[in-house]
DNA sequence: CGGGTTCTTGATTTGTTTCAATCGATGTGG
DNA sequence: CCACATCGATTGAAACAAATCAAGAACCCG
């Protein structure tokens, strides 16, 4: 059945999709984009545009029972908290991608803005309602969430594993490879911007600011990156990083 | 639409549902309750329901392309592996589950098996091919990839930011809580098994052996737990054992 | 230019690993 | 039935990696 809108005479003008969402990425590889126009005019009735600055917590907790958000622009950081101030990033969410997502249980974990941040909040209630009736819907949710158990598991093997060296050098990698929103990692010698703060990358790998800073300065004197500011390095000498990961 | 079989005529016995489904907790309450009659008797056409002993590998590699397990009985461990025998446990899995599951890229995670273990090996690509005619499956494969991510990100935090004493009594709150096939934590007092050795428990919370040991003696010092033997404990204070988890 | 924040670097402490030995259960063969 | 080997678990001592504590240095923004 291709996407088609239901009860509606020839003749008769569609409304037109929301000027937002024809360029979203939701629209364009996400979610959105297997809805029928008819659904996807029904869920952006209800939708809100909203842009949050860095450090910002997007979803707040007051209205978080039935609310998600679609990742339009920008890097959050989902990360769970614990006594005496400890949190762990557990993961970090790029459009396109769906936020508190449908059907999950209701968890403590807290999305905030790592970047300048665009989001699509959404009711969770229609979403869900939209991928009991569409089935592609409901599969691209499914995908995705494959997608973070498998960034989630890679991420374990690294806290429970590696050395600080190694973590480091992963984060490199791994920034490397979803630098931007293309799907090719950057070649060897590009500038690639850091999303995140040391005390933030501290937090999802789980070590110290002090820590974080140290092995990015070695690896900085072992020639393996460049650093010119805190929030930009590039890879100098790729089999060295590599090799610094411990890939395996 | 509920389920029931296609093209038939009334009067026309249906061939019986295999006997092992009937009493499958994956029948009973995961992916496999939510098929028709016929699609099950499809998806038990090519089913091989087979037995391993601890520590044998589910899913063999040379097959792994196009099989998955769906776990009948026992334990089993998703294992992934680093250079240097290292090696990190990102997931122990119970029926009903399936491992390897549909959809999922390939990775190289290792399906072991802790106890002993019973699966029902099955075609990957007829369980997808199902789950694209069957939306309530692929809604309940759905589901169980969102519990697997909550479990992973639980895992995460203990692993980034969790010291050892904190690991290990989490681990045996975590026990407890799916001491078996019930939804109900084991009473306080109560013995519950583990399916894990030492070594087993280390790989999983990212310590060493020696270490999980000396936080269990710890633990039984204090009065929190009892220890019977190797493969067996119980909570004798749960208030205790909970402060011990840093529970947040 | 000043004040705050983030990042870096150094010195010291601490928790966990590593190395090594012992214990306990289980099983085998003399 | 009792040495004896084996394997997992425990315990101790030493080494080490990362955390903590403590200054500085670089950067940003008003």
């Amino acid at each position: 059945m291709p996407p088609s809108d239901t009860f509606r005479l020839s003749g008769e003008p569609a409304p037109p999709l929301p000027r937002h969402c024809t360029s979203c990425l939701s629209y364009e590889r996400g979610a959105c984009g297997v809805l029928t126009p008819d659904q996807l005019r029904r869920l952006a009735a209800t939708a809100l545009r909203r842009r949050f600055p860095p450090g910002s917590q997007i979803l707040p907790p007051t209205r978080a029972e039935d609310l998600c958000a679609s990742l339009v622009s920008g890097v959050a950081k989902l990360s769970c908290h614990l006594e005496g101030g400890r949190q762990q990033i557990v993961a970090l969410a790029t459009a396109p991608s769906i936020v508190a997502a449908p059907f999950a249980d209701r968890d403590d974990t807290r999305a905030v803005a790592a970047t300048e941040v665009d989001v699509c909040l959404l009711r969770r209630s229609t979403l869900e309602d939209l991928a009991r009736e569409n089935h592609a819907l409901e599969h691209e949710l499914h995908e995705s969430s494959l997608a973070d158990l498998r960034d989630a598991r890679e991420l374990l093997v690294t806290l429970g594993r590696k050395s600080a060296r190694e973590r480091v050098a992963w984060f490199l990698l791994f920034m490397r490879q979803r630098h931007c929103r293309t799907e090719e990692p950057a070649p060897e010698g590009s500038v690639i911007e850091l999303p995140l703060s040391r005390g933030d990358i501290a937090d999802f790998l789980g070590l110290t600011i002090e820590t974080v800073s140290r092995q990015f300065s070695q690896l900085k004197n072992e020639g393996a990156i460049t650093v010119p500011d805190g929030r930009r390095f590039s890879v100098r000498d790729l089999r060295q990083l590599e090799a610094a990961a411990g890939r395996a």
